[in-house]
DNA sequence: CTGAAAGCGCTAACAA
DNA sequence: TTGTTAGCGCTTTCAG
């Protein structure tokens, strides 16, 4: 039982067998063009009897053509959410170096904007090969989608998406379904009365709210499987740990009996703080994502479940498998490809 | 912000730079030796200077050398555990495609030691450039093991291993800790009293305890977390339905308040028929391993939790940094390599 | 429309 | 120990 990767007929097998040259071969097997008919049917014929493929090493290591992919995704500092993202585009186009693949990152301000509006210009002056995309801005994706569908580029999306385009693929999870599962650890086997959901102040400019889809399968779970469950929502300001230390405070002296708290953001390391320094080992945290920031309170024992995927993973694949599309012409498998929910508690953290 | 991938710095350049052939630096590169020390200092300083990185196609289309890997593993059916395994031998495969590698599948019979040691003779009249396996029949991987070793053929093992081996590198899970796992998932925010440890009796050919480590690990943990649980073991047979369910039965008559029930082998499917015929809403059941038939128990609720890994992670990456040594001379970074336990519940096995 | 030929970056055989 | 050089299979001008 064996399985060979290198083929052995080549371009000049074909040329020799159809009386025609090597350039001759290579237009009728790309459809460059400039062939008669007569030759595209000749040629076509020697390579199917000899069953040819192209070797992608020389192919590719002959090419000038360069592809370039815009990566289009929020900015962000050193440990954030995006930077892992960032991490697998980069790792994704080291496995497909050979071929000339030049990634260009247009990194905009979330809560801008203008700044996101910037980007798009930048990308369809530089006319990329291919654009990979979040959707924060739903409107202005929309109306960038379809300027680049005017010119005929093809775009995927990472981690979120908008519906209703056509966009070549999409990798992430469901929102809606990482929230009921964090809902679910953090209720299961309980009889939970009361929850703390700790939400982010963001200020007036944010008019997108990313995670609503996750924080309502929180919440519809809640409501499904505890009717009578009160849900206490407070406000911490993601800048000010001082702020957001009095809150917490205040609210669990008044609250002694609310024991479970979620946040269905990704930055639950936020309230490590308040939680490192009022131990209760009666508390169940449950949060999203597993950023540096939130391993760590999750292996200081201060946060029990994390609901998390692979981050690197949905830019990884979604870039290789744009890529394959645009470089090789292969076709995704799936146009919507959700990746799987992992469940991380301190007791399988190890080896992640 | 951009990012290039197709470096394009060359061989050449690192050779101009150091004042050496490209041959030269083509040696020091892949470490062909019969370079001065001198030498390969001034290429390595170059290289690190300019962050020059081979290109991978050309590298393959110039070189002429096979590399053959035997893969070793159980022979399988259409959704068994080892389906998964050569799986990700294949995929391993194709992300070091560019290079003429080779994979030579020996599939054996399990439960057949004859058969292992025919596979093991054709692996070493093929003289491959390495061999990846599992371990089954310690004693005659010892002696295969041995006869590889006075051969220099290098050997890595999946899934598992014998740790007295000189083996190159391990992918796998720590047993030890994964049913200690198992064990947390089962007892959380419970008062245990009782837990029902099924196991299996196994034919008297069958010396090997495959999942003592695991088993251990679980009753450590209860040991150590719930001292006054009772443990009441059962032992039922792999083949015979009836008497499975019998035994069950009679057990779980005798005892209704036994409400924890777990499984440290990875065929908890086998008393999926029992549990689904006998319905209690508070009976928690945990097993291992995300064979087809325990996630569908998983996905009936049958079964609440299966603790598992990504399994054909263990053969990509075994197999991929196996060659990264025997191919690019890349000592692994470690020995022994655990991979991520996973925490399966119904409520993330969608996307698994 | 078609052919010839110069590379792409690297390897390996041979010379020195 | 090192340098030189002929390819690997394909693409891409540039002439016809």
């Amino acid at each position: 039982m064996s399985k060979r990767s290198s083929d052995q007929i080549t371009i000049f097998d074909v040329a020799k067998r159809a009386k025609v040259s090597r350039g001759t071969v290579d237009r009728v097997v790309y459809k460059r063009g400039r062939v008669s008919q007569n030759t595209i049917e000749k040629v076509q014929k020697v390579i199917a009897e000899l069953g040819y493929t192209p070797n992608q090493n020389a192919s590719s290591l002959a090419s000038k053509r360069e592809y370039t992919i815009a990566c289009l995704i929020p900015q962000f500092r050193e440990g954030e959410y995006w930077e892992k993202i960032y991490e697998g585009f980069i790792k994704g186009a080291r496995a497909i170096s050979g071929y000339n693949l030049r990634l260009e990152f247009e990194l905009y301000d979330q809560t801008d904007l203008e700044s996101y509006l910037r980007c798009c210009e930048r990308i369809l002056e530089m006319h990329p090969s291919g654009v990979v995309m979040n959707a924060v801005f739903k409107e202005a994706v929309i109306q960038f989608a379809q300027r680049l569908e005017s010119l005929n580029i093809p775009y995927a999306f990472v981690d979120n998406k908008v519906d209703e385009l056509n966009y070549l693929l999409y990798y992430g999870v469901d929102p809606y379904k990482s929230g009921a599962l964090g809902a679910f650890l953090l209720t299961t086997r309980c009889d939970v009365k009361d929850i703390a959901l700790i939400r982010l102040i963001r200020d007036s400019k944010h008019k997108a709210d990313p995670n609503a889809p996750r924080r309502h399968g929180f919440l519809d779970y809640i409501e499904e499987n505890y009717p009578h469950c009160k849900i206490h929502t407070l406000f911490i300001s993601p800048e000010d740990a001082q702020s957001t230390y009095q809150t917490l405070k205040e609210f669990f002296t008044a609250h002694p009996e609310v024991r479970h708290i979620a946040m269905t953001n990704s930055r639950v390391f936020l309230i490590d703080d308040y939680l490192r320094r009022n131990p209760d080992p009666n508390r169940i945290v449950v949060g999203f994502d597993d950023l540096d920031r939130n391993l760590a309170s999750l292996r200081e024992g201060h946060v029990e479940y994390l609901v998390t995927r692979h981050i690197p993973m949905q830019s990884y694949l979604a870039l290789t498998s744009f890529t394959d599309y645009i470089i090789k012409g292969i076709t995704p498998p799936r146009h919507n490809n959700y990746v799987h929910m992992d469940i991380l508690h301190r007791r399988n953290l190890d080896d992640y």
